[in-house]
DNA sequence: CAGCATCCGCTCGGATACTG
DNA sequence: CAGTATCCGAGCGGATGCTG
């Protein structure tokens, strides 16, 4: 039989799934990714503003969540790149969907933001 | 014209509406909210490990991006209930997707998870 | 190039107490 | 019921320096 997993119970272990995956900078990786594998520094500059600690960590978890794949080729110097696997690629269309969002909504947001402080100042 | 939004960009203003909804608690009130209205204490009962302060925080903050809408009826003592506006409704299928992956995946996640600590320890 | 180690400020968020 | 106010500890994450 299924176990009935349920997200709104924080004694559920679905719940640290979401939490590792409600990240700003694991999403902006994982849709990073979503063109075929990119190797650490090239993420560390697409993605601006993520520091080298930091994505690190990120893509520990996210390798050891089963969502991306870490190989090592034998360059001189190492080359290592990253890619999805079948796991984390059944994730990503809705982590595009999120991710651009904003991008296609921001217009309302902010005026939506500026409805709201507007209202608290009048 | 339209501006050339971009996510990966630190210093475009869809960084900040994506930090605000890659966060936990905000993609469960929203999920939670998808059925219709719901009153304060309910979401802090139905979202379990929610505290009220954090409720409050996450609430104002959908509020005033215009994602939700605060409404309060004047019995006694007084109710108030959120709902999500049309913005908001067009958030809550990705919202959905997203929150609800892990119960859906989560078997996957889990001997991901073994084979990764497997393979350090052994 | 692809990381690890360390330090540390700052914010997130939990606990608690109080209000209209 | 639906919040606000305050305190405070834990940890996120940035900066810096070093390694194979």
């Amino acid at each position: 039989m299924t176990l009935a997993y349920d997200v709104f119970d924080d004694r559920c272990p679905t719940r640290m799934v979401l939490d590792r995956l409600a990240d700003k900078w694991a999403l902006l990786v994982l849709d990073r990714l979503q063109g075929g594998p990119v190797r650490f520094n090239q993420l560390r500059r697409d993605i601006r503003g993520l520091s080298q600690k930091v994505l690190s960590q990120t893509l520990k978890r996210l390798e050891r969540d089963g969502l991306i794949e870490r190989s090592v080729r034998p360059t001189v110097p190492v080359s290592v790149d990253y890619a999805l696997t079948p796991l984390g690629r059944t994730l990503t269309e809705t982590v595009a969907a999120f991710a651009h969002w904003a991008e296609r909504n921001m217009a309302a947001v902010l005026s939506a933001q500026a409805a709201y402080d507007a209202a608290l100042t009048g």
